[in-house]
DNA sequence: CTGTTAGCGCTTTCAG
DNA sequence: CTGAAAGCGCTAACAG
């Protein structure tokens, strides 16, 4: 109500008649505290329009929740907006804050944003990357609670999630397989990232699992771009027997594998089937006919990172083996998109 | 170096010989402090691996160095990441820590945003939406320094920084024009927003400060999106007189358009030019041939925003008559961005 | 130029 | 169940 100085926790004290400490525990959900004063102090912070001062409560109680989000770049990737959302969504649930940081794969100001984060005390930190990769967060994020996004460490020491590749290579030629090709070419990547491994991992097992011996020549490898798109797809098109389905490594290569087939007068899906990687709207729903492909599991990722955070924090004391497990290595699946490229 | 406890300004102060004042001025880069003094506190401060507790820091001088960032949707758009960076990287410049909300659209989590932010002590903040529109903040934003991103408020009482749609129209149609091109299509947006409008006006100025008489023929409306494009591209082509040449609201609208010419059998730029807006990169770039198309100044409306924020920080108490002018309503130029398609 | 001292506003014992 | 009191670690006067 008023607008001079502050109100400060002694005001809202004075006003509902009772002692801070009871104010305190009233605002931290403590329990013992009777209906009464409870009634009271909520009535007078109300009328007061009283609000904590966090770094009064961040100093005192050393916990500041707020949950710092470290990204290369992240924040400027198209897609991964997603898990910025996800986390985000989470953190509020939960009473906690983001706080993000970019680091444009910069390793000096990546030490430096999580030793600012530790500085603020935050509960935890997500450390996320831009596509699936090994990574060497620095050690300094071994201080504190802490979780790997799209990105994991190659001795497991440090939580992390992870898109399941190999799951998602599996289901996108699954699902040309039981459209009935036989014959399905795979444009991989061209870099040996987890991605370009995986999913022709996922897409020789489908083959496998269906009986389809696995011909070598069907498989091209070239950068992930509607260029290299569109020249593996011709790669495969001037084959003798060629494919009658293609597996793009992403949906950007597959836009380059539209212009191929479409420059040969071939119809999508009627002559080749096309799946991609990755449900970028802007592509996969704008190409004609609408690109079906996978979606990688951002927003799920960001949830689960931070609920894994949460469920951290809240186990610090209470069960003390907890933290002598090993940290868990989460694969989420990647969902099947169908749009009319099949 | 020692891992136990956590080192204070004590420590260093003992450790270095002096009071903890003196250390206090050092880490404040306060002058009188005698080159001695200091040389011992660094060295003190080295030794030790002593970290500053930023809670303390805020709860004693009321100054958090941290810039609230609030956005509708800002982080999951695929062009915006761009102020983020440019926001990010400024603010970083600056010794200031940007804390990222987003809304998702919710005016209550809005309000809660700014008061969160408020509750920490947020040097200032930055109300950022995803694109260029009339907004209406919360009322609790002009409790401190602040600055609206990409929107702006209709009695402009609120600083802000906006692109400047009108003369992205107009240097789109003059390129257009400077390429020969008399009879220029302009397929518009078709809802009543600042960047409908005012690139419509820019287009208008371009054409009538070339002598190029206005035909409202040439000006379909349709919504921005490839299926749009499409459509209006079609109704312009169906003209008993067609334009050689189309200007699109955005590179969605044009990637529609290169469609229409395409099935009409038409060459891109040969038989018609084509000019989008937006720079979406995984658009524009991967288009063929790559489309030649206005770049939003997103990077630089981030860095203007923080920089602006900065200059007030510092203009507190100094210059009194400042917080009277009328805050500044910017406008930043959208460049050309030549590629291949005019 | 510098040491000392008083809090910033809150949470958390500690007695009752 | 609750009040009083003791700081969390730092900065900003204030005397020297």
């Amino acid at each position: 109500m008023s607008k001079s100085t502050k109100v400060t926790i002694q005001d809202v004290a004075r006003l509902a008649g009772v002692g801070v400490g009871t104010v305190s525990r009233v605002l931290n959900g403590h329990p013992n505290v009777s209906a009464d004063a409870e009634a009271s102090v909520r009535r007078a912070i109300e009328e007061s329009g009283y609000r904590p001062v966090a770094a009064a409560q961040t100093l005192r109680s050393r916990r500041s929740n707020i949950i710092g989000f470290i990204t290369d770049e992240i924040a400027t990737s198209p897609h991964a907006g997603q898990i910025m959302r996800g986390a985000q969504e989470t953190a509020w649930k939960g009473g906690k804050i983001l706080f993000l940081v970019n680091t444009q794969w910069d390793p000096e100001l990546e030490r430096s944003a999580v030793e600012t984060m530790i500085d603020r005390q935050v509960d935890g930190l997500i450390y996320a990357t831009m596509f699936h990769r090994a990574a060497t967060p620095p050690q300094a994020i071994r201080q504190i609670p802490s979780v790997l996004l799209d990105c994991f460490v190659e001795d497991a020491s440090l939580a992390s999630v992870v898109p399941n590749e190999a799951d998602g290579g599996y289901q996108a030629t699954t699902y040309l397989i039981e459209h009935g090709h036989r014959r399905i070419g795979y444009i991989n990547h061209v870099e040996d990232i987890p991605a370009q491994r995986l999913r022709l991992q996922g897409y020789r097992s489908a083959l496998e699992a269906h009986g389809i011996p696995f011909d070598a020549e069907l498989v091209v490898e070239r950068y992930s771009e509607p260029k290299g798109g569109y020249d593996g797809m011709m790669t495969l098109l001037n084959l003798p027997n060629p494919p009658s389905a293609v597996f793009c490594f992403n949906d950007r290569s597959a836009m380059g594998a539209y212009d191929a087939i479409r420059q040969r007068g071939l119809r999508i899906p009627q002559d080749i089937a096309v799946i991609g990687f990755d449900n970028q709207e802007l592509i996969a729903a704008n190409l004609y006919p609408g690109l079906t492909t996978m979606q990688l599991p951002h927003y799920e990722m960001g949830i689960w990172a931070v609920e894994y955070l949460l469920s951290e924090l809240d186990a610090v004391g209470k069960d003390e083996a907890a933290a002598e497990r090993s940290p868990p290595q989460v694969l989420l699946k990647c969902p099947l998109v169908v749009r009319d490229s099949v």
